[in-house]
DNA sequence: AGCACGCCGACT
DNA sequence: GTCGGCGTGCTC
């Protein structure tokens, strides 16, 4: 017998599979998705087994060295999955597989995570009558309860127990523990309302696969999800509900918790030994619903009936590095294998999907109503030219009267900092010189913290200069607003208020967000100061003021979705005012008061920003009127780089005749880590040719050892 | 990717 | 004469 081998390294020169002769002895059938060992050129690698089959090969084989597993890693599901993921990103097929996994199933890094174990100690022989106190002690312990923990036995003594083992009074079992612990404790079930209601019998009632639940913040989309996967459940299927970060899992499965048992929880803060963990019960059929980021969305259950991406316009649910699948693609794939509902849930979809569900291409659902019945808060725009002649940069007269106003009132205040296109960095005030990261064309970042310049791509860290690098003269100023700064400024003029800041800084430890949150909820503080982090999702009652310093940093960034970017962030905080009894109100501080996405974000007008925006998108040219798919071309030398994307382009120009072409132009950051980047963007409606001549044009490259071309269908950053 | 093979320069 | 530089080719 032969089969099939995809082995573990990540390079399209290797990226097919290489056949084995099975040894004959196994002591088990050899199943597809096992992982192997086997021997290639002079080593020995991992890999995984595609196919088996019975006809010898013309070359000669190797055989494999062990197999690793008896039971398939990569299902049947996983490994068609996987090759489909591979045609829509045109990444190695290895690392499609790779990214389904937690890292402990991965050949190298995996060797260092294992299976957690605990050792339980059993009494065999009670008549038996040691001489020694300690070995007595233990003994007397052991008649009263049948197991006790290996770990409380060595406390009293070690040597005594390995005595009482070796004599064989006592036996040791070793049962594999999961590192993670659940509580679970059953509230009632909430009614509906009359709007909720006839959603989720929209959903269930219907025929269709994918849905848009569009509805405003604060309208009760997680409680239709609950009674959603309920259904689901009582079907015995199974659910995945996809969050866009580690803080929203936390919310998220705080809730589900409430009222389900069997919930397995993936995202990136876990360790890798919780991750496996969590993975096995999931595989194992131990779990009902699955929380997490986007990796979440390959979770191994085996009967999937719904999967929800909740805030689907979110950026994270797309992946920036090879493989760049889109969470909501992989959704889709999987919800056809399994014959499941997809619902895609937001308060601000985005432009992409509400076009696809105004075209009948999702099912379209709107929630248009607070579960409160409350208005949605009043928003004030406040016109921050006017401000700074008066010398309010950071905070106008009227936001520290309305925080006074709310504070007084014993209510709490959001503030957040729109840190998106703007970060800390140091100028010259002298000859305005900027440093800058000497491997990368990139601003270095200052970090108070640690008194030092990082930059944010190759982690390259330098101590502050005490003169400028350029001129010499010592004049080196921080610009930028960081969070540190408006913190500093926020205490200043309200000295007996109770600040908390969140944002990158304050919030690396485990756990830390969490109990962050947690003391907000409880009321330890009055103002909550932070960045993007905190304007989605969170669910605050007492909060009455959401104010926002600066509007429009994400509005100048130089991306054509920067509109849409700043309405969605606009939106998304404005509705975590206002959530319970108490009216809530908003107020923007801004240097564009008349820029209609911020004017639409003031009139919680999505329709209104959506028929706008699109109509933009459709004079330019852009999505989602047409696709586009970036081309990258890197290597250290410069030149290089720039006269092969001209030979690209030239050959694209005569192979792709429905696509616009633009570029080559050097890529927006176009030096990281000293290799340079060079970026070709295809503009399409419909190009039939599309993958046919982009394999053509990897595989020309594949063996070059001066330039690297990647794709990226769908990108998001330019 | 990572390793052997192979063909040219500067060294004990 | 050899040691070792890194361009090239290959891996069942």
């Amino acid at each position: 017998m032969y089969c099939s081998v995809l082995v573990e390294i990540q390079n399209q020169n290797v990226d097919r599979s290489f056949t084995y002769q099975v040894p004959s002895n196994l002591p088990f059938p050899l199943q597809k998705g096992v992982r192997v060992e086997v021997p290639f050129q002079n080593r020995v690698l991992e890999g995984f087994v595609l196919d088996i089959f019975e006809e010898k090969p013309e070359y000669e084989v190797k055989e494999i060295i062990r197999v690793i597993d008896q039971e398939a890693i990569l299902t049947e599901e996983l490994l068609l999955l996987g090759k489909k993921m591979k045609e829509m990103t045109l990444a190695p097929l290895i690392s499609c597989y790779q990214t389904m996994l937690p890292k402990a199933l991965k050949a190298k890094a995996g060797t260092l995570v294992s299976k957690k174990y605990k050792t339980y100690i059993r009494l065999l022989d009670a008549s038996y009558l040691p001489s020694g106190t300690r070995q007595r002690e233990i003994m007397e312990k052991l008649k009263n309860t049948p197991y006790i923990e290996k770990k409380e036995l060595t406390l009293i003594s070690s040597s005594a127990l390995t005595a009482l083992l070796e004599k064989g009074v006592v036996e040791q079992t070793s049962e594999e523990v999961y590192r993670k612990e659940y509580q679970t404790k059953k509230t009632i079930i909430k009614d509906l309302t009359d709007d909720q209601k006839k959603i989720l019998e929209e959903i269930q009632n219907s025929s269709d696969e994918i849905f848009l639940l569009h509805g405003v913040t604060g309208s009760g989309k997680t409680e239709v999800y609950m009674q959603l996967i309920e259904k689901v459940i009582q079907e015995g299927k199974q659910a995945i509900v996809l969050v866009p970060e580690i803080s929203l899992t936390e919310q998220m499965t705080s809730r589900f918790t409430e009222r389900f048992d069997r919930i397995a929880v993936l995202h990136s803060r876990l360790s890798d030994g919780e991750k496996y963990d969590e993975y096995r019960r999931i595989k194992k059929g131990e779990v009902d619903i699955v929380i997490g980021a986007r990796s979440a969305i390959f979770a191994p259950l085996s009967k999937i009936g719904c999967i929800i991406l909740d805030e689907e316009h979110s950026q994270s649910y797309k992946q920036e590095n090879a493989p760049r699948y889109h969470a909501k693609e992989i959704a889709i794939l999987r919800s056809k294998y399994h014959h499941a509902k997809v619902i895609l849930g937001s308060a601000t979809p985005s432009l992409e999907s509400y076009a696809r569900a105004k075209k009948n291409v999702y099912h379209l659902l709107s929630l248009t109503r607070r579960i409160n019945q409350k208005p949605l808060p009043n928003v004030e725009i406040i016109d921050m030219n006017e401000e700074a002649k008066k010398g309010n940069v950071l905070f106008s007269k009227r936001l520290v009267e309305k925080i006074k106003k709310h504070t007084d009132a014993k209510n709490q205040v959001m503030l957040l900092l729109n840190r998106r296109g703007y970060a800390s960095f140091l100028t010259c005030k002298n000859c305005s010189h900027v440093m800058k990261c000497p491997h990368c064309d990139i601003t270095l970042t200052y970090h108070k913290g640690s008194n030092n310049l990082r930059c944010h791509y190759c982690g390259y860290a330098t101590s502050v200069p005490k003169r400028c690098p350029s001129c010499q003269e010592d004049a080196l100023t921080n610009l930028g607003v960081g969070t540190e700064k408006v913190e500093e400024k926020l205490h200043s003029l309200f000295p007996e208020l109770r600040i908390l800041r969140m944002d990158l800084d304050t919030t690396t430890t485990k756990g830390s967000h969490e109990k962050m949150i947690q003391a907000f909820q409880n009321q330890e503080y009055d103002i909550l100061l932070g960045t993007q982090m905190i304007a989605k999702g969170l669910d605050f009652p007492q909060v009455t003021l959401v104010g926002v310093i600066n509007a429009d940093t994400s509005l100048n960034i130089p991306d054509f979705r920067s509109s849409e970017e700043t309405f969605q962030l606009l939106s998304q905080v404005a509705g975590r005012s206002g959530r319970s009894e108490k009216e809530g109100e908003v107020c923007i501080q801004t240097f564009n008061p008349d820029h209609y996405a911020i004017q639409y974000a003031k009139k919680h007008d999505y329709n209104g920003f959506y028929n706008h925006e699109m109509q933009i998108r459709h004079q330019l040219g852009y999505p989602p009127y047409y696709y586009l798919t970036l081309i990258r071309i890197s290597g250290k030398q410069e030149e290089k780089c720039q006269e092969e994307a001209q030979k690209i382009s030239g050959f694209l120009k005569k192979q792709l005749l429905s696509t616009d072409l633009l570029g080559p132009s050097p890529a927006a950051v176009w030096k990281v880590n000293n290799v340079y980047r060079y970026q070709i963007i295809l503009k399409y409606k419909k190009e039939e040719q599309l993958q046919k001549v982009l394999r053509y044009l990897q595989n020309h490259y594949k063996g070059n050892r001066e330039v690297k071309i990647d794709f990226d269908f769908y990108p998001l950053h330019f």
